[in-house]
DNA sequence: TTGAAATCCATAAAAATCCATGCTATCGTT
DNA sequence: AACGATAGCATGGATTTTTATGGATTTCAA
């Protein structure tokens, strides 16, 4: 499989390690290195999103074509490289959580992998319920000018609080 | 691995020494020639660079293509290579922070080593811990024209403050 | 010869690895 | 259709290895 697809919940143990779903091993897999990368989901919501590392590979190439001096370029790579975390995956594909991660999405016994295509997320079993009903319900209401099939021409809202 | 990525906060002891994380230890060992190179962040915030030394190289070798006469060529030279640090890693994986590095920074018993990509930082806690949030939520509030898939498209805000 | 830096040694905590089990879905045979 | 065998996956626990860190000792140069 190519893209991260569908939702999982799987337990957390007391050591804070998860299975990651097998169907996002095997997006994983095709990586020339193995293992995870979580970064911050930039927005107010409790969740970490995650990818492989040629993914952060890419974000870091992106980068560097940046000019050096440019401030945004110092924020933009702090914020998502330096706050990253680079996960090794066990033999039995698990990875363990850290504790702020866990702290910070409110994950205890339970965590939700979320698959958004080329990225996915990890979120606590109640944060995952409010998100996605509100994502149903906004969907539902605004998926009116969306084209299915063919080319992006989506166009994000502005404001949707 | 080939980048520098997430942060790590070490102990620095009464001798200035600190432990290099294990992962940044990974991306140096594929440099020819072992050691850190410490250089100045040209910044106002207190904090210094760092990479193997083949960076360090490939910077000198960009400050040749300008002209021997241009002025600025010199005073980059002499901010960038005359500043800079070589520092030895020792075979416990620990590199000793100069007296004037550990004042210029703040740093007194914890460091917190930086994964920016191709180079990292090292800053005092209280330092980072600023700094990082000022890049979140600048992050956050500007990501908006930022492509995370493809090709090089993000502009640069004009002001940040 | 004295201080600083490089080595060496020891240890505890954290992380990676290994092993065992139970559950579920799949498959093949009767 | 029923059954057992099989394989993949999630999970719990134990064990081994790595890493960070403190301290001591040696080297070296001023």
């Amino acid at each position: 499989m190519k893209y991260f697809i569908a939702n999982y919940e799987n337990k957390v143990d007391k050591k804070g390690r998860v299975s990651v779903p097998a169907s996002f091993r095997s997006v994983l897999e095709r990586e020339a290195e193995p293992g995870v990368v979580l970064f911050p989901n930039q927005t107010d919501w409790p969740c970490v999103n995650g990818a492989g590392i040629s993914r952060i590979e890419t974000f870091i190439e992106q980068l560097e074509h940046m000019n050096p001096t440019e401030e945004d370029r110092n924020y933009f790579s702090m914020a998502m490289i330096g706050m990253a975390r680079q996960l090794p995956i066990d033999a039995d594909g698990r990875i363990i959580l850290p504790a702020d991660i866990l702290e910070a999405t409110g994950i205890t016994e339970k965590a939700v992998f979320v698959g958004l295509g080329q990225t996915f997320q990890v979120w606590s079993p109640e944060a995952f319920q409010e998100y996605s009903a509100k994502a149903q319900s906004f969907t539902q209401a605004n998926n009116k000018g969306f084209n299915w099939n063919s080319k992006p021409s989506i166009k994000s809202s502005e404001n949707l609080s």
